[in-house]
DNA sequence: ACAAAAGTGTTGGCGGTACACCCATGA
DNA sequence: TCATGGGTGTACCGCCAACACTTTTGT
């Protein structure tokens, strides 16, 4: 094309000129909610270990937040997307690449990290926990899986005029080897005549780094929607799984117990059967499935 | 508290050094898909006018992409949140304050500005089209409302071994007044044994400015998705409307007929009748209703 | 009278909840 | 043998599609 400007430059000479004005810019930083399915040890040889749903937090070496912890995340740089700065990261905190990766909220208020304008363009990752060693990175103090709780505490409505103001009240609790960090986090949704907006609030907040606990409380509404409605939480599954596994997979993540037959009937499309079966079990083997790639 | 770090200093005392390091940063600019629907006119005193979905788009006075049109937008300022860029924006644009506002995506390609690093947080905005003057702006030369047309023109799945990659390819349509703008974009589903993508691709593109072709998609698939699963599409309505109106919208922005039955019976808990009627329609009147502050 | 739209009722399928029941295994 | 989990069938309810039908107005 060769349209000029008012100074009569073309696009090609605009652009050879251009030079970046000083204005004030944001760093942008990829922090990521890396959720994993672990369980636990069993005692009775007939019963089946319990699942957990855990994230992976990092102790602050550094001020600000000095010994909180935070989400693994870090600047992202010029020659890549957010994207990729999220993949980067978590290939350097947990030795996985090709990961469930899906942008979640990108978070501005001012003032959310103290030294500098600072936003996070968030994301959630979704790992097979056989994938990697739980025992993340090189410093055991420095990193570590937590297993979340996640549970509405209270509920309330404010009818005004025209609108109202609802609060869900939330307790986020991580735990993880003696280490336990409590937050609270309300979601305020707000509706008036002609708009409505949901926000989240810090209420109480022990142990996490800047504004962390909202981040992760959105993170975690998210799961809990995509599972309900999607296959999501496959990607949290392992290659070969029984539908008793996915179905406490489900449940760890939506805290909330299901009814066999009708979990069974909901997953159908979203699974094949395989011809292998569970062995050794204190009971009743149970077949094996892989995710269906026709289903959707 | 009074932690302190590897140096000896306290927060406060970190914080009071600290001074931002001169590695690269990104501009953050705020882009919103402002929609509305307006109506016809019409010629037969018995018919409804016809609804039409539009969104609002500037035409680019300098380079680059000088004389194509664009989304709403500018950069976020360091004393602001990324939403109230797009607030303000909206209300320079438009006039208009407290309009539903949402955040859609954060768009980060390398390249996607040709003059420098910019990222785009992307916001949806709905406006009833009764709370401002159609001519936007003084300039009716550089702002206009389009009327979107988005088609999907092709579907294709491609099985791998493990995984399969879905490609929808729609046609996007803007005209306003002469003017006519069409694009075609890609949406793509990779899914791998341990992740899963969707990403837009431009494969034709006349007359839109940056990446905003694959914005306004993006911002079509929420709006769609959103007005079947939630009461969204009523922040396009007037304070009163007849459900008719009500179902012409949604059929405009599903690009749908919808059985008139069903769609009553879908919305019911959604609105709350009035005591007022159409008058003077060429036909039996209508009942007006009003959004309802109890649902969800 | 009649075109246009307003508004309602009926049926059948599908998905979810709830509950009941039988089957298979290994210590 | 029995605790534990694997696995299936049935009844009910509410949502949605599809279709048919009645009602009310302005010209």
């Amino acid at each position: 094309m060769d349209m000029v400007d008012r100074e009569g430059l073309t696009e090609r000479e605009f652009l050879e000129k251009y030079r970046a004005g000083n204005y004030e810019r944001p760093s942008v930083a990829a922090d990521t909610v890396i959720f994993t399915v672990t369980h636990t040890e069993t005692d009775n040889y007939r019963k089946l270990p319990e699942k957990e749903l855990r994230i992976l937090l990092i102790r602050r070496g550094g001020h600000p937040f000095l010994g909180k912890w935070a989400l693994p995340g870090g600047f992202v740089r010029p020659e890549e997307t957010a994207e990729q700065a999220a993949a980067r990261e978590l290939y350097e905190e947990t030795g996985v690449n090709d990961v469930y990766l899906e942008q979640l909220y990108t978070f501005t208020d001012v003032g959310r990290d103290p030294r500098t304008w600072v936003m996070s363009c968030s994301y959630i990752a979704l790992i097979d926990s056989s994938r990697f060693s739980l025992q993340a990175g090189d410093d055991a103090e420095a990193a570590a899986w937590f297993q979340v709780s996640y549970r509405l505490l209270r509920e309330q409505k404010e009818l005004l005029d025209e609108g109202y103001i609802q609060t869900f009240s939330y307790e986020l609790k991580l735990s993880a080897e003696g280490k336990e960090l409590t937050a609270v986090i309300d979601r305020i949704v707000t509706a008036k005549p002609t708009s409505r907006s949901t926000q989240y609030a810090i209420t109480s907040n022990d142990g996490l780094a800047f504004d962390h606990a909202k981040i992760i409380a959105c993170a975690l509404d998210r799961l809990r929607r995509q599972t309900n409605d999607t296959d999501l939480a496959l990607h949290l599954m392992p290659k070969q799984f029984t539908l008793t596994e996915l179905q406490q997979v489900y449940e760890v993540i939506l805290d909330k117990e299901l009814l066999k037959a009708a979990f069974r009937r909901k997953v159908a499309d979203l699974v094949v059967e395989t011809d292998h079966y569970t062995e050794n079990v204190g009971h009743r083997p149970s077949r094996l499935y892989r995710r269906n790639w026709e289903s959707l």
